[in-house]
DNA sequence: TCATTACATGACACAAATATCATGTGTTAT
DNA sequence: ATAACACATGATATTTGTGTCATGTAATGA
């Protein structure tokens, strides 16, 4: 642990909430602007703006300007693996006993 | 992605959390029992064992019975291999103005 | 058997995070 | 110049997460 414990939280923090969750989903597929983001998530503009920003400041995504148009992209090199790491982790130590709780709950 | 939405929110959850985090970087030195994992942390009992509780249900912790003890160890095969990533993830992209940021709260 | 120790669990008040609402800024088009 | 568009920012109410308090359970020892 080279770093604070505060920070570890913001970062973790960062990725512990499922609309993030599903923006960095869909930006893994390519590029994307805020309001195409919005389009396909069916998010408001401003929790997009939000949610993405949090993102951007941790390093998982990046902005790229285009005239009025911002672009989002995903940080492919740290995003991938991570997700891929996890998901190794959950299939491994957590369980079917997880995904059910949670479905059960909707 | 293989989980749901939901499922990922709460992996990161269980590490967006100071306390957990320092219970976790204790336990990176060897298993402890609830009582020690106190002594070291200053916590109190009952917080130290709601955690617990958290991190194992996330396969971040083993936990392994002994007498009226119970010993927690830290699953490095997850949590070492994550950290380092998230470590040389900041190095790359996160910054010293994050941690100075943090710093400057106290 | 009955304390005592070690730890877990449930309930709840407080603190932090989140989405939304209102508004602001920069860019393009007319 | 100004209207329209794309997006960001600030404030706030509400949800969610957290630690603490009170209590419960299992193991050990006297």
């Amino acid at each position: 642990m080279k770093h604070s414990l505060e920070t570890y939280k913001f970062f973790f923090g960062a990725l512990a909430n499922p609309n993030r969750l599903q923006i960095i989903n869909i930006l893994r597929q390519g590029k994307k602007n805020v309001g195409e983001i919005c389009v396909v998530t069916g998010f408001e503009q401003t929790m997009v703006s939000h949610n993405l920003k949090v993102l951007e400041y941790h390093g998982m995504v990046f902005m790229e300007k285009d005239g009025k148009y911002r672009y989002y992209a995903v940080n492919k090199k740290t995003i991938k693996p991570l997700l891929e790491f996890i998901d190794a982790h959950m299939e491994e130590y957590c369980c079917k006993l997880l995904e059910e709780q949670h479905e059960r709950k909707k």
